[in-house]
DNA sequence: AAAAGCACTCCCAAATCGGGAGTGCTTAAT
DNA sequence: ATTAAGCACTCCCGATTTGGGAGTGCTTTT
């Protein structure tokens, strides 16, 4: 390395401390910094006259006079380079990757990717799609929590993620505490460790039964609860089960409202975290066909005040297979985003005659 | 629709027009614009009244006292219900809305795509990969300029897409504007309709014979000058034939250096263009092996500055597929990126087993 | 040669300021 | 009685100013 010849030492580990601490704190770096939270030995006055040495070399750049110093791309270089003689690929990480890069996608998995991709480039703005896989989901454990007279809450802990759901069901009629308590126990006896497939009109019955036995009470009240709390159930089957996909996220920055930066983060890292949005869309009807549209907070995530989502389910043999959406700002062209949803679910009905859901049905299961 | 009850029809009117006026504008809209710019027949005063009225009905929403009124979510909820209702699925576009949905893609182009997806993952950066194509361009007409003694121009028109290039020659010997005139005609009678695959070895001797001839020059010259001319060629090729794809452009938000919405802006739409990238990273030898890191302005676009990128040729059953390369700021975390790529690299050249390469050519075809 | 001391530079965030756009209300006109 | 005109008022927003602080360069000391 050519590098060798020109510097010290000592310059050498200044520069190369300097180059760390940058791509670390993204910020200029000072002599007392780097004379504290390095481990130079040396004192902040050396350091200074060390860095004006490398800057005259090319080696740093000051932003202006009174700011540290930062790498010029000459050190980078000289840190690239250091860094490639002495590197070689380490292998740790290497299964994942090799994971990742091995994942096959279903038919219908690639249908929506598509579609997704087209609505966003037809509209111009952020499109999802939502893939529900409820069946991959079984609850492990049930807690129903007596809240009011009126109101429980239902605790799920789901099966190999651990991860806890919880759900507010409201009635329009009284219970007590013990028959929360029973309402638990008929749960966890009959759907514990359940898909959303195995729950059928035999189950719900024999739960019917279960829970009137429990409780001493009427069957109406028994069949109320029950239906009420399969069906929030159900819900949570349905969002914990869920993957949402986004593309065009980018498409976002060309709109104003979305050039204050603070309102970009924010909608940004909804949209990483997804859960919110899947919750807010999970709760549609996998059965309607209607496209929905929610304005700014009606009906959504709170941080995404003044934009709106549509949103409508794709159908393909007569069956949900998922749903496409939009996502941008209220002022959006609608009737664009309208019509581009609305031919794309027809023109993906029309993909019938493919013999997609078999082939889906075989790769779905080694995910 | 109960809007029909509450509204008079002049109120309707406004409040269509000013949401109309802001989904164009993103911009809270006054009373005067709206008298002067939409068509109502009313004064800026009338309509200030009736705008007080719409917003006390909630309709309407000010951003402060000073500011024209923008559509509260109530008033999109008007304007959309009034759009669904008159509304019905045009079919215009729907063509090419078809088309786009039932894209195949290549086995070699999903295995890029997936590589970038997981190269932007595992990073944390931009990620990108280029698919060489070039076998699908040729160059229709070709002009040589000459600029002076020691260099040339070389314009070429494209097949189809009618985009024009040029590329700069310089050369250690000196030419004649009448030997740029020569150069030109050979290129013409043997190239023109050519597309890469058609340029061999045969070719090019009988253009360098015909180029001798022409400018009565030594057989040396000529053999220069057609080797250093078709090189570039080749090269134009290659960029015209190119296709680069993006994978997490979010991803650059997360870091302080692009919080800048004007660097964020540049740097999405040199993205976005395309061309400055595929310019930048075409000019590397296919047959390279190595990991190139250009840091900064080193070789790359200019709008890029303080940025680098990180690109290594990618590899199956001995040939070159393509590409895929890392974008991020001069302080990114090297080590990282550089494992990653190479990892990738190595993992895809041990797919070979699988029989890509003949299902890849046979959709190739009908893009 | 390395460290300490000190004046100097220059950014940056907060505070200040003035113009301008748009409103609300009152009054005049049709 | 509805529409238009006039005018004072509000409040944002971009430009400008200002003070503190971090970091340097240079001189001096050890």
């Amino acid at each position: 390395m050519s590098f060798d010849d020109v510097l010290s030492d000592r310059k050498k580990l200044i520069l190369r401390a300097i180059v760390e601490a940058h791509i670390k704190l993204g910020e200029p770096v000072g002599s007392k910094y780097l004379m504290q939270e390095a481990n130079i030995g040396y004192s902040s006055a050396t350091i200074r006259n060390e860095m004006a040495e490398l800057e005259e070399l090319g080696y740093l750049d000051k932003p202006h006079t009174s700011a540290g110093r930062i790498p010029s791309e000459l050190g980078y270089r000289f840190y690239v380079d250091s860094l490639v003689s002495q590197y070689d690929s380490k292998t740790k990480e290497a299964g994942e990757l090799k994971k990742m890069l091995s994942v096959k996608m279903s038919e219908i998995d690639k249908i929506l990717d598509n579609a997704t991709k087209v609505a966003s480039a037809m509209t111009n703005y952020t499109a999802l799609s939502l893939r529900p896989r409820p069946s991959s989901i079984t609850i492990k454990k049930y807690e129903v929590v007596y809240l009011d007279s009126l109101s429980y809450l239902i605790i799920m802990i789901a099966q190999g993620t651990e991860s806890v759901k919880t759900k507010k069901v409201s009635l329009s009629f009284e219970i007590t505490p013990e028959d929360a308590a029973a309402l638990s126990k008929v749960l966890n006896i009959n759907l514990a460790g359940v898909n959303v497939d195995g729950i059928n009109i035999h189950l719900m019955m024999s739960m019917n039964t279960q829970l009137k036995e429990l409780i001493g009470s009427d069957m109406h009240m028994a069949e109320e609860l029950v239906s009420i709390t399969v069906k929030s159930i159900y819900e949570t089957m349905n969002e914990l089960g869920s993957e949402i996909k986004f593309e065009g996220v980018n498409r976002l920055l060309e709109y104003p409202e979305y050039k204050n930066l603070d309102k970009l983060q924010k909608m940004i890292s909804t949209i990483e975290n997804k859960e919110d949005i899947i919750r807010a869309v999970s709760t549609i009807d996998q059965s309607d066909d209607d496209t929905k549209i929610f304005i700014g907070s009606e009906n959504m995530v709170k941080i995404m005040d003044d934009s709106t989502l549509i949103y409508k389910n794709l159908k393909l043999n007569g069956k949900t297979i998922g749903a496409i959406g939009i996502i941008g700002p209220c002022r959006m062209d609608y009737s664009k985003v309208l019509s581009t949803i609305d031919q794309l679910s027809e023109e993906i009905s029309k993909l019938s005659d493919i013999n997609a859901l078999p082939s889906a049905k075989n790769e779905e299961s080694d995910l």
